[in-house]
DNA sequence: ACTACATATAACCAATTAGTTATGGAACCA
DNA sequence: TGGTTCCATAACTAATTGGTTATATGTAGT
């Protein structure tokens, strides 16, 4: 049994690499909207019920969704968590592409670094 | 040539891609805090310095580093932009991460989609 | 009981990935 | 000139991925 408070670490290899298939992220997309079965989620899509399946599982195993059981159906529902995982990840290199840092052309970059112990990590 | 203003779309598969390997992330850390030759990228790795070069290209490729050429060393360089681009596409989602949209468990969600016409895509 | 439907699973395949070792080539040092 | 350093490239391999078709399973309808 997990211990009370247990956060389990965010898979982030998984995320982004769920992220990476155009097919997942319009799949994503269309959660947004609400709920929907295999078939309404592989409709719009050329390619066969298994594929979609399979597309489903990866998202599952990345936490990206989550899965019924009503009948016959399985609908899938977004869950969009790891998302914020990916995006706080990310978040740590905002100076690096706001504030038109590139035209600094690492001039700053030398500075500001050399006066912070920290640094950007996993 | 390429039209004045032309923006290439962003390869939002190739981003994630290249985000998905922890090798790939550590080494965009270690460039957050200022370029780096080949080997000192290499150094912190139990791996080879080809296996380094070919998850550089990778990064390249996506246009999340940018390659130098000075002497006989091709020091990397962050290049973050297309990391707003990752950022931007996930904060379409934040509805759904944020103020305890989980609990709701969905009602809501019905409701809110219901009545705006657009959606999330890509 | 039979049929249709919704979904999952199995077996297969081609392409890609992430690593390896070996080698090549350019720039520096003596 | 010869050796060393820095890096890239080639050739190979094992594992993973994204798709297929065929089949199985559970549920519903008649």
């Amino acid at each position: 049994m997990e211990p009370v408070g247990y956060i389990k670490p965010p898979d982030l290899d998984a995320v982004f690499a769920a992220l990476a298939d155009p097919t997942r992220r319009a799949i994503l997309s269309r959660l947004a909207s609400g709920e929907a079965s295999v078939n309404e989620i592989a409709a719009p899509f050329e390619m066969s019920q298994p594929a979609v399946s399979k597309h489903l599982k990866v998202l599952e195993h990345a936490g990206l969704i989550e899965r019924d059981t009503e009948k016959q159906r399985r609908p899938a529902r977004l869950k969009a968590a790891p998302m914020a995982d990916a995006v706080n990840w990310l978040e740590e290199f905002r100076t690096f592409w706001s504030s038109s840092f590139d035209q600094l052309d690492g001039l700053l970059e030398a500075i500001q670094n050399a006066e912070t112990k920290g640094g950007v990590n996993e």
